[in-house]
DNA sequence: ATTGCAGATGCAAATATTTTGCAACGGTAG
DNA sequence: CTACCGTTGCAAAATATTTGCATCTGCAAT
């Protein structure tokens, strides 16, 4: 199955059939997906959505797999493998969802204030753009 | 009912009830709410979950509300009145939400690089960082 | 390869969240 | 004060997420 059935083993848990789909579905997809979109493009036999949902909370909690939140009505979930931290960019008109991973994400300065301030120890963030993307835009021209 | 309903006037809204309660309670929470509080912070005769929500949506529209994601089930909302920008933090372990207006917000220049790399228009971000509240890091010493 | 156990899954149902249709009601402009 | 248009309540549907329980599966020790 893989390097992601030994990490899941290695933290005491089984890498069964649904785990590995859903690392492998993840890590396919250049965009996060909803619990609901991983359902729809696992190969049958599909599991039930409380299985997904289940193993989506387990493998969060491990590490392995982040939410990201756009604003929608459901979360979305990417793969959080090795240093892969990055940003989104949405667009406000279409949808469209860009990620990308910034140079050297510089916001450590902000974390240090936050703790000088609020006393929090702070382990991830998340950022979020939101506006229109070139196709829009080109459309709104004429507004 | 105040300056939020010459607001709502002015963009060719009638100033309903709800709405002016809905800006009220938004704006006496130092907290941004979810949808449910909202409803059990109106006073009697509360309105129907539906209309919150519909509001909400409108006054959202409207930019007189933000809507602000925290990984949560449901959204939550503030209000967006003046130039009004905060970030959150949250505590991983217990749920405390803490906000705070950053000095200069110099992610302008990361807005840049994405109009330049991606060609969005960014017209808004979204900032929020995770991590362990003073009270929790102290319960945590004898891990 | 076989077996036993802890944990995972399917299924059904409960709970929570959000949206929608429609008739009655309320806010605003004149 | 009246008329009109948009808003609200209510009921119901759609969507999203969680949970209990019996059964099944992955894993490790034979």
């Amino acid at each position: 199955m893989g390097p992601p059935a030994e990490a899941l083993r290695k933290l005491g848990y089984p890498a069964t059939r649904g785990r590995g789909e859903i690392l492998r579905i993840l890590s396919e997809s250049p965009l996060p997906l909803s619990p609901r979109e991983i359902l729809d493009r696992f190969p049958a036999p599909r599991p039930d959505a409380s299985t997904v949902y289940r193993n989506l909370s387990l493998l969060v909690s491990l590490g392995l797999v982040r939410s990201v939140a756009l604003h929608e009505r459901s979360r979305r979930y990417e793969l959080a493998t090795d240093g892969s931290h990055r940003h989104r960019v949405v667009c406000r008109r279409c949808g469209r969802i860009d990620s990308f991973q910034p140079r050297r994400c510089d916001l450590s300065r902000l974390e240090a204030d936050i703790r000088g301030t609020l006393g929090y120890d702070v382990k991830e963030h998340s950022l979020e753009f939101f506006g229109a993307c070139p196709k829009c835009r080109a459309t709104e021209e004429g507004r």
